[in-house]
DNA sequence: CCGGTGCATCGATGCTTGTCAATATTCACA
DNA sequence: TGTGAATATTGACAAGCATCGATGCACCGG
């Protein structure tokens, strides 16, 4: 369901320096669409926050004050658009910023 | 409905630079919400990249195959979040980038 | 093997949103 | 003043989505 951010943005053009393909525009609102919810928002900055960058699920729940399943289900679109990475190990699953996602974004906005 | 963007990025610290309060959480997300649309991402760059980097309404709607009333919701949506700057001239209207909007929001991204 | 713990998936529900047709509004011009 | 053109607003509808409780699944310790 959708390519991740960094898929999108090797590809094209900063926004407002030519005008997008159709397609183009679907990936792109795909990822933005991804990030543009303030529980999706506030997990990414938790997980950068958090020691050593990574944080499993539990860390999670607390601090955003939503149900598990809510805080899983946030993370795997999180995850699926590119932003985060999932590690397992033993029961608990690590979530950690992935490299560049945030910035290969940004890099797409910003007007020359 | 939720402030212009430049409002919320004046404020904090890069997403993943500290954790984002519960209350700007919500207005950032409004803010990428206005632009995470395919057809919204196509107007701002359509915009952008138009003769004197602004466009009247008519000018948009066959290139972005929707209907009138459509375009106009949207460019409605992009202007209130700050995106675009909105001047009637004669019985059109045109819009055009609002600087900065796009600068500010990629910062906020950026992982410094 | 078994109870418990951490996480993911499923199903249901209420709210939001993208779209259009119809209508209203504003403005230019004859 | 009246007609037509460019936009905006309204109302309606279907699709999407955030959320939760219940359940399923994997893994650990005893």
């Amino acid at each position: 369901m959708g390519l991740p951010v960094t898929d999108v943005t090797a590809c094209c053009a900063p926004l407002s320096r030519e005008s997008l393909s159709p397609e183009n525009a679907e990936a792109l609102a795909r990822s933005m669409k991804a990030l543009a919810d303030p529980a999706r928002l506030r997990l990414v900055s938790l997980v950068a926050a958090h020691d050593g960058g990574e944080a499993c699920v539990c860390d999670l729940i607390e601090p955003l004050g939503l149900s598990q399943p809510t805080v899983s289900h946030h993370l795997k679109i999180l995850t699926e658009a590119g932003f985060l990475t999932r590690s397992k190990r033993g029961q608990w699953a690590y979530y950690r910023l992935a490299p560049g996602a945030l910035d290969s974004l940004a890099r797409l906005l910003v007007t020359i």
